[in-house]
DNA sequence: TCAAAACATTAAACTAGTTTAATAAATAAA
DNA sequence: TTTATTTATTAAACTAGTTTAATGTTTTGA
């Protein structure tokens, strides 16, 4: 059950055998049922987690009632809402799972204990914080530079496994347009081929 | 010449006096004059620096040659291509002063060798890392789901400070628009008072 | 298995933001 | 001090993306 939660922090840091089982036992599962939440806005995100199966989308919910989505996540992602996690501040995000999925768990007081006892937790956390930074600045570049169409297509090339599992809705959430709009899109590189 | 980086450093972690004073003395301080540049497109980041004097931008040049601002840093501000740094790739940003600066820098070897000898640095680059990744996903979010005209009144509120120091144009290519439209939106909210 | 809900597409009117170009004002350089 | 360069503003034509609404299709759930 843990296996893929190993092989994921192997790829980060090199940990010794019993220190990667300490800290994977720190982890509790959790199955989240399709259309239902691992957070809601306004709680405090006291968690942070390892997607083991399934699909969830983090997103925000502006004043207009419109949402905007922040990442999915899918098996071997991590996800959490680091800002009230880091700040225990209530959470101005939602975490639902569009498929049913299972997520494995460790809780803020945990991972506490686990960097004070585990020094490489510690860059562990580093470095993925610094990768999952990397991947947003480079989404705000984009964003910033350019058309929606290059954003759609670029999105289909990077996440072609998404793709499939994703409505159009959410899609065009991700890439900060509407559903009709992406439609245009759509129908306008299939004319092209 | 130090106390700024000192100072910034204790609002993030607790170190030993000594500590501090052997993290510091890693640094090497660099004088650039206004309109020069700390990094070019196409080098490879080997620094990361905490600015004590100054302003720079750090931005992108897309393929259309129009620039999108990434951020702003001042003085008590840290600033590096994290992408660049990390994976030692060709940079795709600019780094350049938009003042007579000085900054205080801290080589790659130099800053491992602190990660290996001093743990709590670790520690101290994870929590930087958090928060600059916390502020990116607010903007991303504002971005995604704001006016320009509401995100340029929110940036004259965050940031006062910087206002006077940059021109419009600069202001534009952060917000994501052209400079002619931030007129528009310059003489709107003029108009409204 | 049937009704209800969610989804994708299309059209048409609209608006936020761009483009180009011209002009005046401010800053920098010689 | 004069000239050149950068900056801010305005106008007018344009385009990328929105809004609203209607229609058919697919998925869901009772």
């Amino acid at each position: 059950m843990k296996a893929l939660l190993k092989q994921n922090i192997a790829k980060h840091i090199s940990l010794l055998e019993n220190e990667i089982e300490d800290f994977c036992n720190l982890f509790k599962q959790k199955l989240i049922p399709k259309k239902n939440f691992l957070l809601r806005e306004g709680e405090i995100c006291k968690f942070e987690g390892f997607v083991t199966k399934g699909l969830f989308r983090v997103y925000h919910i502006d004043k207009n009632g419109f949402e905007q989505i922040l990442y999915f996540a899918i098996e071997n992602w991590w996800i959490t809402d680091i800002d009230s996690f880091t700040a225990e501040t209530p959470s101005q995000l939602f975490i639902e799972a569009l498929e049913d999925s299972e997520v494995l768990i460790i809780s803020k007081k945990d991972k506490e204990f686990a960097y004070a006892n585990l020094p490489q937790i510690e860059k562990l956390f580093r470095v993925m914080t610094q990768k999952t930074h990397v991947a947003l600045q480079r989404r705000m570049i984009d964003n910033l530079s350019k058309t929606a169409e290059s954003r759609y297509i670029e999105f289909t090339e990077k996440y072609p496994q998404l793709l499939q599992r994703l409505s159009n809705i959410q899609i065009a959430a991700y890439l900060g347009i509407t559903n009709v709009f992406l439609s245009n899109i759509r129908k306008k590189i299939a004319v092209k081929k």
